[in-house]
DNA sequence: TTGTAGGCGTTATCAT
DNA sequence: ATGATAACGCCTACAA
């Protein structure tokens, strides 16, 4: 005589609803917290979901209702230390919601391969999407798509009216760049980030501008590709024309692929050169010099990134976030103390 | 008239059973492609699925074979540069696999909490699970679970008989030890990661084998927690009492710190000190001076985690690896050249 | 407050 | 080779 439970089988609703001597619809009100059950039934039932070790499939639930508790992460940046500080707060705070979270990492920024990755997520019927792809071109896609997925997008500039969450990029370069000045430093490059990316945009943005409202010349940016191998190159190659005294790099890690490139050809950080990034990696505070550069409250992001789409999924209101503040983290690389 | 498909439903199995003028069954047939089909019928099959635009529905083919061609990821480290690109390689090879991926963060390593990750993860019906966390006492639970579901862990000792997948550790230290040992140093210390880390065992073993195969005299280990912060802070401690001429420090992290402190110190790397490190990080080539490490191939690492995990799901054979050879790097920080 | 009936979209089983 | 019918485990709607 066993019963279905003790085949093997997870034990279902109706076994519970048999082992409380109620109807399975019972036990549901029970799971979803409906008001009027009595007490006493709901006690009962509480016990025999205890008892069994019952616990609701996903899978049915989400066939049903058509909602999955879950949310995408569409990411197109590779193991970047910022992107993944906010993917695994991303994570985190879905999960307190009671959501689970699946990554889907984009290789590609084309039209068609954007399509399918959040086609793909909507076939595993995602409730919302947080976008991490910091290029311009992806947000336009996503924009012209009007998926029936509320997403919500992670970087983007800092004006008023985009829907994107961020740092403001801008005024972080701003500050970093008014700070150079403050230095005495005239003659300031940029190594900028690659074209397309809209934070690359941004912190231009805010170096031209702290510029222009100094009176300072300009310069054209060098086009980076955000790596430390780049930023080397780039340091070598800048030391035969040392027409500048500063340079701003759109991150960290070039930051200090140009320290070294920069160290190679003799000319010395700070003395000869200032040079500052943009993020706080972790490793900037131990390099030599030490680099100054904009921190970034990347976990931040990613908790309000949460909020904002949970809001939009259970159609309340949305927090307002202000822009999240950068700060200047003033270290050895600009000016020596 | 209007057709259901029209009235904003995802078509189903159904609405493409009508308009091929089929049964429901054949097109379930057609989508698994079953062998015993007209090949007419299934060209009409296809042409009313491409017309209808109609995609399965994931969920009620997961409530049905209780698969959800779905592999869970437990990562116990935060945000650092090798897990991460591991996870991205798991991800990539998993979805070409036609598996999606959700991953989930554990905050504590507690057996409780592991515990309930697990159970967390087998309530999403996951099909497999990678588990990237490196503590022995994960590994224990794990192990103790008894799970019902599939599981391979991507870190562990080197020795054959673990489950584990993993570059091997301990050859890498010997490696590099050796290496230090080779350039004429002969009072090296080692800092370790922490107690109950996997890495930081075999790492810490690889030292001591090397050091005991030389004859030459260990020292107690340094006990840090991998960030580079504590590498800082450890480089000015040991400066005081300089009664060693090389480091190897248990990750890249740690060993850029430890210069930065040795340089406060006024210990000259590598002229007073040899510094090696591990794992080859982005920045570990352009720190002052670059840094030797034994170079790891996470990516891959992944990859066969997901090859290993996929065999144990379908029931093949396991192909079988063989260790990940680490490779040296040889850079400045422990001669010049 | 509780129970009954029906359906979500798919695959499995047994016919034909 | 194809079709009818019955699950899978849950929720919604309505009835009692």
């Amino acid at each position: 005589m066993t019963s279905p439970s003790e085949r093997g089988r997870m034990p279902s609703i109706r076994d519970v609803a048999r082992l409380a001597e109620v109807s399975h619809q019972t036990v549901s009100r029970v799971l979803n917290d409906h008001p009027s059950i009595r007490p006493e039934t709901k006690a009962r039932v509480l016990d025999a979901i205890a008892v069994l070790d019952y616990r609701p499939n996903l899978a049915a639930r989400a066939l049903v209702t058509s909602k999955s508790q879950t949310l995408g992460v569409l990411s197109a940046t590779i193991g970047e230390f910022g992107p993944t500080s906010s993917i695994a707060a991303i994570e985190e705070a879905a999960r307190a919601e009671g959501y689970s979270v699946t990554t889907l990492n984009l290789t590609s920024t084309s039209p068609e391969d954007i399509g399918s990755a959040v086609r793909q997520l909507g076939r595993e019927h995602v409730d919302g999407i947080v976008v991490l792809a910091p290029q311009v071109r992806v947000f336009h896609v996503l924009r012209g798509m009007a998926s029936t997925v509320p997403f919500v997008t992670l970087q983007s500039a800092s004006g008023a009216d985009e829907i994107g969450l961020s740092a403001d990029q801008m005024a972080g370069a701003r500050l970093i760049t008014e700070h150079l000045i403050a230095l005495g430093r005239t003659e300031i490059l940029h190594l900028a980030g690659p074209q397309d990316w809209i934070e690359a945009e941004s912190r231009m943005r805010g170096y031209l501008d702290a510029l222009r409202e100094a009176d300072l010349p300009t310069f054209p940016p060098i086009r980076g590709d955000w790596t430390a191998d780049f930023g080397h190159f780039a340091g070598q190659e800048l030391a035969r024309r040392p027409d500048f005294t500063a340079v701003f790099a759109a991150n960290d890690l070039m930051a200090i692929g140009l320290m070294h490139g920069f160290r190679d050809a003799g000319l010395r950080v700070p003395e000869d050169v200032s040079v500052v990034g943009f993020d706080d990696i972790p490793v900037a505070a131990h390099v030599a010099p030490p680099l100054t550069t904009v921190h970034q409250d990347f976990s931040e992001l990613g908790r309000r990134a949460v909020a904002l789409l949970l809001a939009q999924i259970r159609g309340e209101v949305a927090p307002s976030f202000g822009a999240l503040a950068p700060v200047l983290r003033i270290r050895e690389s600009a000016v020596s103390r």
